[in-house]
DNA sequence: TGCGGTTACTGTAGCGGTACAGAAGAGACG
DNA sequence: CGTCTCTTCTGTACCGCTACAGTAACCGCA
């Protein structure tokens, strides 16, 4: 049985292809009863309805959205609950819109085929990703609606973020509060150096991890203080390194801020490792405020970001964003700033005067 | 500027449309001069490469797949570390492919979108569904390849699952070996009856979940048990209501079988907030060996799957059988079944005197 | 009875590519 | 020098559908 397409329908029924067309697709252009026919008809002789494809080309609409996630980012956005959370939200928003959403990889196939350039879609969502990846490009270069998440806003294109910087400033000055003069800092990056790091500012951190470096640094210049900084992977995998670089020192911090809660928790581990007690030994603070947070014992002090918010905002400004590009509008690209706010639980306490010799 | 094509770059060198297109996808079939040219003219004029929606009807292939989640599933699927590890070893065997993976929810959009049967897509995983939902009929219709995992073997589809049934057996073993007489079972499912079953086999509860309560009884008729069956909603969520109508009765099992590790946390937890000490005075199995169980205190005793490995094989037959229906191959569709293994941690031990009162 | 307004259906002209068969020219070879 | 084989480029015929501008019939109304 050859392939049925809508001629095939036609024929049989005898009209034209283009009500048949209308009878799955503009239910409003014809009669009930002749509706009726073709349908039966199609039916009968095993056509589906119109094909994805040839509707996607002759409407210039495919019914999908992508999300760019680096392939470094691939493995981590399915083990984060923070990153499965987000994309979660974003899928559950976009749900009742009916479009589907595509997972965009940065990796490159066998005959050299791109993602990001050749796969049919109707716009994307960029999180997380380094500033200038070739996959960015061609989605740039397609001049699809955009949005970005978690990067760094570009002019004209809408962009979803956290309050990192001011998150981090409060979560840095929490500690200050406290007491804290050694204060250490481990943050995470997509590529290197990893290690102790000399200038925190130095090299093309990403986005979020820039944006909180920012804000530790603002409340801890202020009170006089100069953090050590310990940058690794952003796979929480091996976070024992990081710490014990931090740790397992001469004269050790009072108090660690991370970059998320999963390397928190790795600190929290590695101190008890090394035989220091959270937090009479050791202030720990992390960010996300990832369930993990508070079920950890202790209960983890972090900056909380709501991601599903995040997601939820995210879909709708694609949304927004396609819906202006098929009418042509201009339309300024929006902007937003998602909230966050320190949460303190028990993992955050005034140095010791052991632990803090008064310098 | 209008959008430009394979024409208006064809024009503007002076070749047929028909070079442009070997310059941009048959590099073999042209000189690297007039290449070089053309391309250059291209960047010119703006022009990315081929229109993928063009494309993928002339060629008759999209570059996606797409995973069928059910929208009960969907929340879940991001929320369960087992299901995102899965999603994420799909997504990490497909990349080298060049196949982007787009994911099908059941829901229908506002203008009757059905993505299963609106989007392009090169052939589908049906992952944990329904056996007969509409977006899995359409699948079908449209004559996708498809694979199915965790989900009802069915002839002529490939199929990937583990061996529920006998892991269950060997959990529910396990407990017999330990000398256990009360044994309760907390399962679940995407649709009710909730609360305590009078016939655990009644209803047609999702391919995993009968196949591990057959193997759970399979081991616990044989000792003639007769289990306490309680089954719960599919989220995590609301655990402590079905570990309750468990534990919080007049003669308590001694010990809980559970669908998963995310139940049997809960279990753990609603046994503890009652004033049980696990394993003392109940031990609690749970299924998958999601990393949470490893990391419990008591770590959990549970059935071992290798959802990495799920995921991969799935990808793999999924490309297969994408490879045989572009080839016109026939080749028996391939059940594959996974091997489960019990891991025996510090959750279960055997009865005391006291809850084990000689019954 | 004539006329504007509906409703129901049709025809044409694309959407932007690719497959495949072939044509033209350039060497290679006996 | 004729023929054969390559390489390089071209022309045609789709892929399957939809937008849009008709046309024809029908309806009510003055």
């Amino acid at each position: 049985m050859a392939k049925a397409t809508l001629q095939t329908v036609a024929d049989r029924v005898g009209v034209s292809r283009m009500t048949v067309s209308n009878a799955f697709s503009r239910p409003d252009q014809l009669s009930s009863d002749l509706r009726r026919k073709i349908l039966d008809a199609a039916a009968d002789l095993g056509y589906v309805g119109p094909d994805p494809a040839a509707r996607a080309l002759a409407r210039g609409a495919t019914g999908a959205v992508g999300v760019l996630l680096t392939n470094s980012s691939l493995r981590f956005a399915f083990s984060d609950e923070i990153a499965t959370s987000f994309l979660g939200a974003i899928a559950e928003e976009l749900a009742p819109t009916g479009l589907a959403l595509t997972l965009l990889t940065t990796s490159t196939g066998p005959a050299g085929v791109v993602p990001a350039r050749d796969v049919a879609m109707d716009g994307a969502l960029v999180y997380s990703c380094e500033a200038r990846t070739p996959a960015l490009d061609w989605l740039i270069r397609r001049r699809l609606p955009l949005v970005f998440v978690d990067q760094t806003p570009a002019p004209g294109i809408p962009s979803v973020n956290v309050e990192d910087r001011s998150g981090a400033r409060a979560a840095a000055q929490h500690l200050v509060d406290l007491g804290h003069r050694r204060v250490g800092i481990l943050t995470a990056g997509a590529d290197g150096p990893y290690g102790l790091v000399a200038d925190p500012f130095a090299g093309r951190a990403a986005y979020a991890p820039r944006r909180r470096m920012l804000g530790w640094h603002d409340a801890l210049e202020r009170a006089g203080i100069r953090p050590t900084v310990v940058r690794q992977s952003a796979y929480s995998d091996r976070v024992d390194d990081g710490a014990r670089l931090l740790l397992d020192t001469e004269e050790p911090p009072t108090a660690v801020l991370c970059f998320s809660d999963a390397i928190a928790a790795g600190v929290v581990r590695s101190a008890t490792d090394l035989g220091l007690r959270v937090p009479a030994d050791l202030s720990v603070v992390g960010f996300d405020d990832n369930p993990l947070a508070a079920r950890m014992r202790p209960a983890l002090t972090t900056v909380r970001q709501d991601v599903t918010a995040k997601g939820r905002a995210a879909a709708a400004a694609l949304t927004a964003a396609i819906e202006r590009h098929r009418d042509g509008a201009a339309g300024r690209a929006r902007h937003i700033r998602l909230p966050t706010e320190l949460v303190v639980r028990d993992s955050t306490a005034p140095p010791t005067a052991m632990s803090a010799p008064g310098s």
